[in-house]
RNA sequence: GGGGUCGUAGUUCAGCUGGUUAGAACGCCGGCCUGUCACGCCGGAGGUCGCGAGUUCGAAUCUCGUCGGCCCCGCCA
């Protein structure tokens, strides 16, 4: 903790000041890139409109006009696309973005995005874009050239092998599906998920048996727990037989069907979840991240580049009872959808894209709606109705009415790609001055108290009781 | 909102079940050596063990509280 108060002397730490250089070799890299390729970098307002769809906002209040507040952005999307009306057909911008969430080893309150947009762009000529970004990032910071084109992944693919949508593709260790396997079985924890329509998964980690203790696997299990998992099951093949507390619950023939699917070879470890689709793909993404670094499985050399496709446009929140916006409410359907709109709109694919780098999702984007009437579509399948989306995105509205360009953009975390490029362990190694988990400075003190009288211009009081 | 973990020298950490002057490495200072390049050798300075209370003959160690750091779940369109 002395260590970020006093972050002036820390930065003359040599790590610290080779990582900050590095930063500065990147954001010169893109700049340039992106010069080259005919793109304006545009400043965008940084008090502007709360849109109180996602994050939190950070609010200013306004002296002129009391009881009003500013918002800080979460980012400068509106904004972008508006330019993209106004025919600034190749926009970036080096940007300030703030959310007011927890904080994480890769979050901070706020945050520098790579933010572009382009008009008449279909997927690949953005990936193109990107891929010659990349590149010439690795190049001139790391001087290593990158394979191109970066391969693609759909989403569904990414979570049906790997559990997630940002998979670390450095090692394999492929999740494998069960479930019809074990169709009939006795054994009443598998027997329950299948009555509810759950999934049973598997891992195989191979060669694992000297590594993975009883201790490990009590970890292991306790980390699927925290996934929402109720518990893990395991098989250890050892070269006297298998060693588990739940083979003796399946018939021969099927736990013979189990290790083939699986390919178990002695000395392997199986690991299985049974639950809800989701919980099974978290847990299971978690486990084979975990077990990937116990078994040293993750050669920290590789770099692996992946585009994530074909997101789901909504995702179904059972609190709020209605379809969220998975990437954010401006992104477009496909075409071939569009007719689903009304009839399925929780099948509808999105025009999405991640781009993944070693199990960290480093930016994501999409192609945007460019109808106003499509957009108002949107608005109504998110439960937004007329009057709310007049008050809070009728200038997106009324600028899309004017003819705007088929368009789509993507954003890059600069921390993030910073951080992985320096190898630290945390986002805060690739800024200046960050902020501790609680979002305070240790240097400067901040947030801090106001005195009275600039309340009283503000207009503020506290609610004291 | 919840769970976990940590707080000992400038830094990274060790100090087991409570027991005399709290240790190591690196760094720092002084000296010597030097074809060295992670130099080597000798010597030295440097610590309210986060803070407060309690248990005890005795607390860095145990208990409670408190402050703070970090990690995670939730959250992050």
């Amino acid at each position: 903790m002395l260590r970020i108060k006093y972050r002036y002397l820390d930065l003359r730490n040599a790590t610290l000041l080779r990582n900050l250089k590095l930063r500065d070799e990147i954001t010169r890299t893109v700049r340039r890139v992106l010069h080259e390729n005919s793109f304006t970098e545009v400043e965008t307002p940084i008090l502007t409109k709360s849109t109180p769809e996602g994050a939190r906002d950070y609010l200013v209040p306004s002296r002129l006009n009391p009881e009003k507040f500013y918002a800080l952005p979460q980012s400068p999307q509106l904004f972008k696309q508006i330019l993209m009306v106004a025919g600034m057909d190749r926009y970036f911008q080096i940007v300030k973005c703030f959310r007011d969430e927890d904080l994480r080893q890769d979050r901070q309150p706020e945050f520098s995005q790579i933010d572009i947009e382009m008009s008449f762009i279909d997927e690949e000529e953005l990936f193109q874009l990107v891929e010659t970004m990349m590149a010439a990032i690795y190049k001139e910071t790391m001087d290593i050239t990158i394979e191109t084109p970066i391969p693609i992944l759909k989403y569904q693919d990414a979570i049906d092998r790997f559990g997630s949508d940002k998979p670390d593709l450095r090692f394999g260790m492929e999740i494998v599906d069960l479930t019809d396997t074990v169709a009939g079985t006795e054994f009443k924890v598998f027997a329950d998920v299948l009555k509810k329509g759950g999934q049973i998964r598997a891992l195989n980690a191979r060669k694992s048996s000297e590594l993975l203790s009883r201790k490990a696997l009590d970890d292991l299990t306790d980390l699927a727990k925290t996934y929402g998992a109720k518990g893990m099951a395991w098989i250890k093949v050892n070269a006297d037989g298998l060693q588990s507390p739940i083979t003796k619950f399946f018939k021969k023939e099927m736990l013979d069907a189990m290790m083939s699917k699986l390919g178990a070879e002695v000395g392997d470890t199986l690991v299985f979840i049974a639950d809800t689709p989701k919980v099974v793909a978290d847990a299971l993404a978690h486990l084979r991240l975990d077990i990937g670094k116990r078994l040293n499985l993750i050669d920290e050399s590789k770099i692996c580049l992946a585009w994530v496709t074909e997101f789901p446009l909504l995702e179904y929140d059972a609190e709020e009872k209605r379809y969220v916006a998975m990437h954010h409410p401006f992104t477009a359907p496909r075409a071939e959808d569009l007719d689903k709109m009304e009839s399925d709109p929780g099948s509808l694919s999105a025009r999405a894209y991640d781009l993944v780098l070693n199990g960290n999702e480093i930016a994501g984007g999409s192609i945007r709606i460019h109808q106003s009437d499509v957009q108002q579509k949107m608005f109504k399948l998110l439960g937004i109705d007329k009057e709310e989306a007049e008050a809070k995105f009728g200038f997106l509205l009324e600028a899309l009415q004017y003819g705007a360009p088929p368009h789509g953009g993507i954003a890059f975390g600069l921390d993030r790609i910073a951080m992985i490029l320096t190898g630290s362990a945390s986002i805060r190694d690739v800024i200046a001055f960050p902020k501790t988990q609680k979002a305070t400075c240790l240097m400067t003190e901040a947030p801090s108290e106001i005195d009275t009288k600039q309340l009283k211009e503000l207009k503020l009081k506290f609610d004291l009781s």
